[in-house]
RNA sequence: GCCGAAGUGGUGGAAUUGGUAGACACGCUGGAUUCAAAAUCCAGUGCUAGCAAUAGCGUGCGGGUUCAAGUCCCGCCUUCGGUACCA
């Protein structure tokens, strides 16, 4: 009847022959932009997981084309990034030719998969044409300051201006610390000197940060790369080493990017997670004096009531006075636990729970009460958090107090809570204490008083703090875009102009990095230096760069004079509906809503917002299994069946790739024979180890039956767990309808679950009965043109009614069942009616692009059914004269009872008390009440 | 640690607004067809007890609100995602 493989190639030709889903900026219709997230062309190749938001996405921009839209569906590829340049450092390979053959393979295995995308607007972002762009609109965020008076982005060269007129004393902008000077004192300062002051405003700009340094590696790692505090790769020390690097001020952003996002239909989750992240808190800075020195200490804190209580400070180890204040007697101290911390990452000092730091040996003044504090440095305090220190006050802080405890410090209680029994520390109520001027005054009234008194007296300011960091821009990397920067013979950074971009990534063949660290750009020196003296900027952008922009693009791919015209934005706007991880929920999503709003201000989009919906779909993961090797088992080395496993016995998980495991993902997946001989020849390091099992220590060279139990467990589908299951092998052998409808099938989009092809049986039969209804028995394509009963027309729209709902609600996976219920009931009722399977063709035909495609010829329609219209449901066909309704008692459902639609609550009523059954429901009871929710069920008390 | 999400039969899941728990599908059991198998078709299938009618129990655990809770509230447990250089 029907062969899947030729029709397949058939209507894939003819779509890309008749460019059925190539799309112009039609002013005539509405337009419609689905967006997937943007792929990494990874090595492993397109696993199950990916295309589930894909099909989801395509479905859904498929029901909108039919439903008139104009639609923007297009696909690239974020190339650029970490995996390709480590694959190189292994094999040699050229990052840019193992990027072109994953993405050509990318490319193949989604064409496969029967998408709409509009291939001729295909980007990738290590294509000069594109990164030329990016490398644009760094050198316009590097060209802006945040002016906090209007709340935009303004050139640099008008803050320029203003400082040449009136100095920087009355500029409100968002920055760093900068001393006022005035325009006399501007004029005079060195162009170092300016610049330096011009880098506490700029957009982009450079300061010291910290990244992974591994010396035996001679290499900057990713915090992937990095566990326990050694490389991954050779399990060598990792420290952390300062480096002059480049950041966007992304904090300049933070309250638009707050409060914006009550403008996009995003989830509760993910919009709760963002606004974490931003971590906006009101509170103030305060200043402490240092005893015997002549600086100051900056702190942040919400609770500025407290400060009677704050006994101690505490820096982080990083912060810049720890060096000058450190006495000579704690010296040796501080330099064991910085050498310490230095050991340490981010993640883990906050996970930490163990209480670290030491005594610097200097005394700060609490503003407030005059006492005489201790400073001590301690890796709880982050030197980006804030300011980097804080005043620790033990009676009202868990960490401080654990702190203080530990150390021995001094703890003065400041707030009664004995007004509010059961309340914990950090909620902001009771009454003040021991705090001379606040004593007696509620939390709240005593914040406020508080900070006006800071402000009057000079010490401290009401600010808002954002636990949110500026953005670290800079990678000590070879795959990704280079600077559009280069330097002067004072160091002074400058942005090329748009007609010296791109800046082309140059060719090399060595990956590692320069002694120092540095990108392996650093090694070539005809490139860094430029013929008048000037250097190029050696490091590269992170992979956000790209993909930060890269849906505007779409909009205009092609275009060589700007990187999209403003008339294609006019007409595009931003993306309607955005489909993609929910592990992209703060960085990327964070990233790109920055770029766009930074593009707003300078006038180059329409709208604040990047992208209006956003769905989240969950993974899909896989099965890793296990074998267990006994650990101190040597020469021979023990491998152990998991039945034998026992306890006091250590044992070693290794990884066993999937393809050679039976009945893998059920616990008593096991290993045959072969599977043993599989897994040897694989790793041939094991060559001679033993398998036990019940049955004894396995003879490879006996042909027996062998159970050798493995361990499973659930988790990411990755290369490196060896489990990741190719779509093409499903494709090949069920066809990409099937495919495609059974991964919607598997359950909702947005939630994780584990791959299994346990139900995809359901779905190919589903499919050949859906064709079947076109066929008559001697299998001849046949229908008839009678008139539809009204049972056929009522199971057609009653499944039309759903599947329309459920599209538009990205219920994907009920949409299918209520297919599989008409196609059920129309073979039980043998229809064939040409009204009802042209309809029917016409609504799977987003699931199941093919199929349909080759029925909708066959029913001798031309053009493709994807671009007919959708069917819409009548309501007027799915009308009930009776309603079964649950009778209940107290609740649980005891019998049914047919009622005629038509009755009202009141008749209903009657209806049940004059009911025969009302004895036998009720056991004779007394009735107390009857609930009648009409439509629905029936309760009554008793 | 912190932020977010999830937990329902043997399995994937359904229950759209607090209103019939288990739709649809897999698997399993029995039957039809077949020399046999595959495929297909029909019937049954939450658990426990019972020949059955039926009764009791049942949505991770412990409480609560309600005529009614998978759904709302409080407290836990487990798993997954993120945690600022994987993308």
């Amino acid at each position: 009847m029907i062969d899947y493989s030729k029709i397949e190639e058939k209507w894939a030709h003819y779509w890309s022959e008749h460019k059925t889903y190539e799309v112009t900026e039609d002013l005539d219709k509405p337009k419609y932009y689905v967006l997937d997230m943007f792929p990494y062309p990874s090595g492993a190749g397109l696993h199950v997981g990916h295309p589930l938001g894909y099909i989801a996405s395509d479905i859904f921009a498929r029901h909108k084309r039919m439903n008139g839209y104009n639609v923007l569906h297009p696909m690239g590829f974020d190339a650029f990034g970490l995996p390709a340049e480590e694959y190189a450092l292994e094999t040699g390979i050229h990052p840019a030719v193992s990027t072109r053959q994953n993405m050509e393979q990318y490319r193949q295995q989604l064409s496969r998969l029967g998408f709409s995308f509009d291939w001729s607007r295909e980007i990738y972002t290590s294509d000069p044409n594109y990164y030329k762009w990016t490398q644009w609109i760094f050198t316009q965020l590097f060209d802006h300051y945040y002016d906090l008076q209007n709340d935009k982005a303004r050139p640099i060269a008008s803050l320029v201006r203003r400082f040449e007129t009136e100095g920087n004393l009355y500029v409100r902008a968002a920055g760093g610390e900068v001393p006022s000077f005035s325009a006399q004192e501007w004029k005079k300062m060195t162009a170092k000197s300016q610049d330096e002051v011009l880098m506490q405003y700029r957009l982009a700009y450079r300061k010291v940060g910290y990244v992974n340094w591994c010396e035996a590696l001679g290499t900057v790692l990713a915090n992937d790369q990095v566990k326990d505090g050694h490389s991954e790769r050779g399990g060598h020390p990792v420290v952390q080493k300062a480096m002059t690097q480049w950041y966007l001020r992304i904090t300049a952003y933070a309250d638009r990017l707050l409060y914006d996002l009550d403008r996009v239909d995003w989830s509760h989750a993910l919009k709760t997670m963002q606004s974490n992240w931003i971590g906006r808190s009101e509170g103030a800075k305060v200043w402490f004096d240092i005893d015997g020195l002549d600086e100051k200490i900056e702190i942040f804190t919400t609770r500025i009531d407290t400060i009677f209580g704050a006994t101690y400070m505490v820096l982080a180890p990083e912060h810049d006075l720890v060096s000058q204040l450190t006495s000579p007697e704690q010296a040796g101290e501080v330099a064991d636990y910085l050498a310490y911390v230095q050991s340490r990452s981010e993640i883990e000092r906050m996970a930490e729970k163990k209480v670290t730091g030491v005594f610097i040996g200097a005394y700060a003044i609490n503003p407030f009460s005059k006492v005489k504090i201790p400073i001590w440095i301690g890796e709880y305090v982050l030197k980006d958090y804030g300011t980097g220190a804080i005043m620790a006050v033990p009676s009202d802080d868990d960490r401080d107090r654990l702190f203080a405890e530990k150390f021995g410090l001094e703890i003065i209680d400041v707030v009664d809570k004995s007004d509010y029994p059961g309340t914990t520390l950090s909620e902001k109520v009771g009454k003040i204490i021991n705090s001379d001027f606040l004593n007696g005054l509620e939390v709240k009234d005593a914040i406020k008083l508080a900070s006006e008194k800071a402000e009057e007296w000079g010490i401290g300011k009401a600010v808002a703090n954002y636990k949110m960091r500026d953005a670290n821009f800079s990678r000590q990397r070879y795959w990704g875009e280079p600077f559009p920067i280069i330097y002067d013979k004072d160091n002074i950074p400058q942005a090329l102009s748009l007609d010296e971009l791109p800046v082309i990534l140059p060719v090399t063949d060595d990956f590692k990095p320069t002694k120092a660290g540095q990108s392996p750009l650093g090694k070539l020196d005809s490139w860094v230096t430029l013929s008048n003296g000037y250097t190029r900027e050696t490091d590269t952008m992170p992979a956000v760069a790209g993909s930060s922009w890269y849906y505007l693009r779409y909009m205009d791919p092609h275009n060589e004079s700007t990187f999209a015209s403003p008339q294609n934005i006019s007409y595009w706007e931003s993306v309607d509906l955005y489909i993609g991880g929910a592990e992209h929920a703060v960085a990327h999503l964070l990233y790109a809503r920055f770029w766009h709003k930074f593009l707003f201000d300078l006038d180059l989009v329409p709208t604040v917002e990047p992208f209006k919906k956003l769905v989240n779909q969950g993974m899909i993961q896989g099965v890793i299994e296990f074998i267990l090797l006994e650990k101190e088992s040597n020469a021979p080395k023990v491998f152990v069946s998991a039945d034998l496993a026992r306890e006091g016995v250590e044992y070693i998980k290794i990884p066993v790739h999937i393809n050679f495991v039976n009945d893998y993902g059920n616990p008593q997946s096991y290993l045959s024979l072969n599977g043993i001989r599989q897994f040897l020849n694989w790793r041939p390091a094991f060559k001679g180890a033993h398998f036990k099992t019940r049955n004894g220590v396995v003879n490879l060279e006996l042909k027996q039956e062998v159970k050798f139990i493995t361990v499973s467990e659930v988790g990411k589908m990755s290369k490196s767990k060896y489990n990741v299951i190719n779509p093409d092998e499903v494709i090949d052998r069920y066809g990409t309808d099937c495919f495609r409808m059974y991964e919607m099938f598997l359950g909702p989009i947005e939630q994780a679950k584990p791959w299994d092809t346990n139900g995809i049986d359901g779905v190919s039969k589903f499919l050949r009965k859906f064709v079947d209804l076109f066929y008559d028995k001697n299998g001849n394509f046949a229908h008839s043109d009678q008139s539809p009963t009204p049972e056929e027309l009522k199971v057609l729209h009653t499944c039309l009614k759903k599947v329309s709902y459920d599209i538009e609600n990205f219920s994907f996976n009920t949409a299918v069942s209520a297919m599989m219920i008409a196609v059920n009931d129309l073979r039980k009722l043998q229809c064939n009616k040409r009204e009802v399977l042209e309809a029917m063709v016409r609504m799977i035909a987003p699931f199941a692009p093919f199929i349909s495609e080759e029925l909708w010829h066959q029913l001798g329609q031309s053009g493709s059914v994807h671009l007919a219209s959708y069917p819409i449901f009548d309501e007027q066909f799915l009308k009930e004269d009776t309603i079964t309704y649950p009778i209940c008692i107290n609740g649980k459902k005891k019998d049914t009872l047919d009622i005629d639609a038509s009755l009202n609550k009141s008749e209903i009523e009657a209806l049940i008390l004059h009911s025969p059954n009302i004895d036998k429901w009720t056991g004779s009871r007394e009735i107390r009440k009857v609930i009648i929710v009409p439509g629905r069920m029936v309760n009554i008390v008793v």
